[in-house]
DNA sequence: GCAAAAGTGTTAATGTTACACCCATGC
DNA sequence: GCATGGGTGTAACATTAACACTTTTGC
């Protein structure tokens, strides 16, 4: 039925295709990539205990050259979207069906000085037990390293019709040898008792290629945020966990020590099950108390 | 400094830039466009009142002739992504400086019969009095429509690693003359504990073109939740409004009467400065009391 | 006065936080 | 027994919700 419609050509849909399919297209098109933000939990280098960590690649050609870039690539053709970031995410550390969503659109002319390049950038949550290889195995240059972020300025300037908000966020990532950082700028414009407007910016960086600093803060934020209404966090753990191994997980991701233990316990008690199995004792010199291993409560509704 | 370092090659990176520049990409990109969902407080047709609102515009040509399509376009090789977005919002409604989001990039491969286009949507919101040019004004045939979504099933089907849970979404759009409607499935995979994956898809529609309606569902529910922790709201509203225009605007996006009125104004007393002026009584046959104006406190934090 | 809509106050229920305490274990 | 981390109970406080009430207006 909708195939006898005729445009004011007087052509049906068909036959408006076949027309289409082969005029050459005058449109200059931007490239397509996805960029990949892998997170997982890891031990520190340095010794210090558990750290929220990001898989990077070492450049190994201009531009940024021997800088620090997120995974991703090239959109196929033929390929969905977040095909082209499962199929990246599966290349970089061969982990397959994990929790992997869409987190912004980096559009800016300039990002790349090779090309115009529109980038979807998306997060993912592996568990380190579940990745088959781990990153830097294969010929690229690929390692973890922790990452951190916080505010290291907030600015508030008045101007004629209301008020600008700046807010200087570091973000910092390591791995023991390697080092590199961004700073970004975020601006929040009031007008007229309206927010019109709120734009990102790179204001300094070190060792991080493209505007990677900015998606990876833009993804810490989501993460961050994520963690408090959804059940993300089990994609960072086992199966089977101890109470305490979730909090420091979420303490790791959110940066500090929100709750006392007891008042965790009751904040995730709706989406936790505790199984009889008790995890082996660990740490104490003097022994302790075996924690109880706890899994991920299915029917929890968000 | 960067410039000196020198890749494989031998170049610096003014030479692979230059070297890149001359070679001819084999790489086919997709297209890019822009799909804006402009939402406004308007006057149902059918005079029951304000209604939240949803600019759409008939398709003249293949594919989809003659349904319904949100204002959107392809993107310039040399405008920025958002940019995009405000140019298209501009043209549709001439309204420019307005609060825009982005939304989320839609990228099936499918999405456009004639080619493959990979399309960001963003949301803008607009207060009618601000709006200088009503749509469908000019030459292409655009309208308001009422837009309304509600879930019509929810099922939860056991697998043998865990269980999937579906949710039909029905988006249905009116403008008095015309109707549109569309049923977006959504399917949450879980397994071994774990939500593995979240997909949308079309299951039904009637008159809207693409996936349109799966942009609309996913913007309404955007609006939904942004609309109880930001301040998105005040931007369908004028400058100075008062307490029971505000719980109408809330009312209509969130699509139930979810507070008493005391409860109301406690939920919002932080985000508003009452002034000294009344508004002119509107209703009450016999009288009534006129309502304080009030005005977004733009020293709220959220 | 009285209907209509604006606006306030009071109490109950619920959720959050701090803090003190008890428990099971290995040395 | 005692240090260590696991785990629980309770009272104070903050937030939310229900509901009954007072206020200001125009006719």
């Amino acid at each position: 039925m909708e195939n006898e419609l005729i445009n004011k050509k007087g052509q049906t849909e068909q036959q408006f295709l076949e027309e289409y399919s082969k005029t050459k297209s005058q449109y200059e098109a931007p490239y397509v990539t996805t960029d990949n933000l892998i997170f997982t939990i890891g031990d520190d280098e340095a010794g210090n205990g558990k750290r929220l960590m990001l898989l990077l690649i070492k450049r190994e050609d201009h531009p940024y050259i021997n800088q620090w870039a997120l995974p991703g690539g090239f959109i196929d053709i033929k390929e969905n979207l977040e095909a082209t970031a499962e199929r990246e995410l599966a290349e970089e550390t061969a982990v397959t069906g994990i929790y992997l969503e869409q987190l912004y659109t980096f559009g800016d002319v300039g990002r790349d000085p090779r090309h115009r390049i529109i980038s979807a950038s998306y997060m993912a949550l592996v568990n380190s037990k579940n990745m088959k290889v781990a990153a830097g195995d294969d010929a690229k240059d690929a390692k973890w390293f922790n990452v951190d972020s916080r505010i290291i300025e907030e600015k508030k300037t008045f101007t004629e019709k209301g008020f600008n908000k700046e807010r200087l966020i570091k973000i910092s990532l390591n791995n023991g040898s390697e080092e590199a950082h961004g700073i970004i700028k975020t601006t929040k414009i009031v007008e007229n008792g309206r927010t019109k407007k709120i734009t990102r910016e790179i204001v300094e960086k070190q060792n991080i290629a493209f505007d990677h600093a900015m998606i990876i803060e833009y993804g810490l934020q989501r993460l961050r945020n994520k963690i408090d209404y959804t059940d993300i966090i089990f994609n960072l753990l086992d199966e089977k966990f101890t109470w305490s191994e979730l909090k420091t997980v979420y303490e790791l991701i959110k940066g500090e020590k929100r709750y006392k233990d007891a008042n965790f316990r009751r904040k995730f008690e709706d989406m936790i099950i505790e199984t009889d199995e008790k995890a082996p004792v660990g740490g104490g010199k003097k022994g302790n108390r075996p924690p109880k291993l706890c899994m991920f409560n299915t029917d929890w509704e968000e």
